[in-house]
DNA sequence: CGCAATTGTGACGAAGCGTCAACTTTCTTC
DNA sequence: GAAGAAAGTTGACGCTTCGTCACAATTGCG
């Protein structure tokens, strides 16, 4: 019985009933915050969306704050892995770019498109520096930074290049969320080619 | 009599004191969120940096969120005439994306240099579309789409364009407060090269 | 001055917070 | 598999903050 058990789930009881805890925590969250908003909603919304008790709750995370950074983590967490594959299969700098933010957006579309976007703009809009969130951001400027040593990439400021990158992919982004149907695709194309030839305008200087 | 006080103020008593009492829990919010961040005070702490009463806050705003959105709301309403004389006065494209982005950049380390940056990115980080915000949003869709139709900037999509730039343009000023001394200038340089060999690489396409 | 209108005040009930002692479940040991 | 230890869950409790409201104070007006 022990060995049969043990087959379909190698951890114990414990591990698996925390796992699964934090996890409908997380994605009460997620639903909560989308119908009230990260400010109009508190707690006790949140754990009301599980089967847990109040108290649970502080047994997982310190606050409201702390899941929405879960949240945001977590997504940079699942994230992160596709841009460095993007980096490592890349054959040049314009290849690199464009497996990216296709990547990226595709992404936020997908994450994006759970249950309507009921008010994804409602409230003072709430960012958060997470580690994983962090780790995105130095993955992007390590791509841009190996580009640059490889050659392939034009010689301008890493942290420049990245930051220029994530701010036109962001914004764009959310451009792109309000379209329907989103048009990855042409938003794509419009990155890739504006970061292109920003890069390459940064390098020479003012014509 | 009547007329001296006229000449030096235009309004009655109340008037002026219910304008000094709101830039009071401005300037109050300002410091706390600073100090405390936005999260981590409370409505009273905030109105405990004036003179007032707690009720009294609620005269003025419906809750610290409100606050937050006026201050917010407050820069952007102030940066936004700048920004249209750098449309007015431009003698071209370039001149124009220059000026317009020397400028956001000087009035972010203008307004962020209060009191050292205590907690400018703890906590949460809170954005907030306020009709000023949104404003100024517009007013740079309106610069890029009126240098379009002049024929001094490439054909591409407005809205892209627009998001493009104020995403550089934000996140390289994030960048940009991190620095001490901020190297506006150098900033300026890269933002706008950037834009510029971006804009044309929009409109050409892949090469 | 005296009345009306507006604004300020702080105490109050409601609501949310985070904790904790008691209870239940899971793990370990023999 | 029983018994004790360890880990986790529960919801009620005390405390903080919220937003309101009756009342006080100030201002505008004739």
């Amino acid at each position: 019985m022990t060995a049969t058990t043990m087959v379909e789930a190698p951890e114990g009881r414990r591990e698996r009933s925390k796992a699964a805890n934090r996890q409908a925590i997380l994605e009460a969250a997620r639903r909560i915050f989308a119908q009230l908003g990260y400010e109009g909603c508190t707690v006790r919304d949140i754990i009301r969306g599980t089967e847990l008790a109040s108290g649970t709750f502080y047994n997982y995370f310190k606050s409201k704050e702390e899941v929405f950074e879960a949240l945001a983590d977590d997504g940079a967490r699942r994230f992160k892995p596709i841009l460095r594959a993007a980096r490592e299969k890349a054959t040049c700098f314009e290849d690199y770019i464009h497996t990216a933010v296709h990547a990226y957006f595709t992404f936020l579309v997908e994450e994006n498109r759970s249950g309507a976007h009921p008010r994804l703009d409602m409230g003072p809009h709430v960012r958060s520096n997470t580690p994983g969130t962090l780790a995105v951001y130095e993955e992007v400027r390590d791509g841009v930074a190996e580009a640059i040593t490889r050659g392939v990439a034009p010689n301008v400021d890493p942290d420049y290049l990245a930051a220029a990158c994530i701010g036109v992919a962001q914004e764009i982004g959310e451009v792109l969320l309000h379209q329907s149907p989103p048009d990855v695709d042409g938003a794509t194309r419009f990155v890739v080619n504006f970061i292109l030839g920003g890069v390459k305008a940064a390098a020479r200087g003012p014509e």
